[in-house]
DNA sequence: ATTATATCCTGATCGC
DNA sequence: TGCGATCAGGATATAA
């Protein structure tokens, strides 16, 4: 389940391998997948990959007479995986992959290689859009500038939902996910059952603090596999160990030695610690 | 207008 | 052994 941090570490990776290569095709195999402005991209060079939101980037320069920039924008949603593999892909490649990660459902075959979509349950999405506006997604990126507490504040001011959904929604700061809307509120010893907007101004600087250095963290280690993610090299990322709440009910809290419990808010699971993080409400 | 829920998918797991 | 039910959760369409 591809959170911030593990977009972040496919785009970095897939980046070194395909920046300034030519894509000879793009060839999809579910046809789920919409090919909407697809054939234009090739023979398009990949200036660079780089992570919009949860969406992995490809920024292409168009050939002659062609003007301008194209973003092929690939979503992973719960399951997807882009697995880099160098060269001319042989018919053994393509039987080993299938093996270890299903069926392919799309391939951007490169001048050096090829980028191959996975994507066991078919929630992931590929378009192609003309302009960089309209991949923005309307929340915050919470790795930027424009991200402060002031800012933090404001969003957070209205908010009629518990602090953990509040997390998740992508139209207020975006990347944030399951997994680390539990570390993130752990992290800044917050009650994940709160009401969003009750948040005071001290609390609001906790939090993001703790939404940077979780991400900014979790990035440094690769991101977190649990079930579905793996870089594009096929390989986990090292989060996971040191992830302090999230699938450790019944676990010792590393901070209080409280036990870490489970409850369902809308829907999805929250691991916290209600010994440290449910001082205020 | 804002928030809650159903939906999309498939494989793993569980209780009977 | 097998079968149906449940769970996993990102984002969106639809309902409330």
């Amino acid at each position: 389940m591809p959170e911030l941090p593990e977009v972040e570490t496919i785009a970095q990776q897939l980046n070194s391998k395909v920046c300034g290569r030519k894509i000879r095709q793009i060839r999809l195999r579910d046809p789920k997948l919409s090919g909407r402005g697809l054939a234009l991209c090739t023979s398009a060079k990949v200036v660079r990959v780089e992570r919009v939101g949860k969406q992995v980037v490809f920024v292409l320069k168009l050939p002659p007479p062609f003007k301008g920039e194209l973003y092929l924008s690939i979503h992973l949603r719960m399951t997807g995986r882009l697995i880099w593999q160098d060269g001319e892909p042989s018919r053994a490649d393509r039987v080993e992959l299938t093996e270890r990660f299903g069926k392919v459902r799309a391939e951007l075959l490169l001048d050096n290689g090829c980028v191959f979509f996975f994507d066991l349950r078919r929630f992931g999405t590929i378009r192609i859009e003309p302009s960089y506006e309209a991949l923005l997604p309307s929340g915050i990126d919470p790795l930027t500038a424009a991200f402060t507490p002031k800012r933090l504040f404001e969003l957070l001011k209205d908010g009629r939902q518990n602090l953990k959904t509040w997390l998740l929604r992508q139209d207020k700061l975006v990347g944030i996910g399951n997994i680390y809307a539990s570390e993130i509120l752990h992290k800044a010893a917050l009650n994940p059952f709160r009401l969003a907007g009750s948040v005071t101004a001290k609390e609001v600087r906790r939090l993001h603090h703790a939404v940077q250095s979780v991400l900014t963290r979790a990035i440094e280690y690769g991101g977190t596999s649990f079930s579905d993610f793996m870089d594009s090299e096929g390989k986990n990322g090292n989060y996971q160990g040191y992830l302090r709440v999230y699938q450790r009910s019944g676990e010792r809290c590393g901070r209080c030695g409280g036990t870490i419990e489970r409850e369902k808010q809308n829907g999805r699971s929250t691991f916290y610690c209600p010994q440290c993080q449910l001082l205020h409400r």
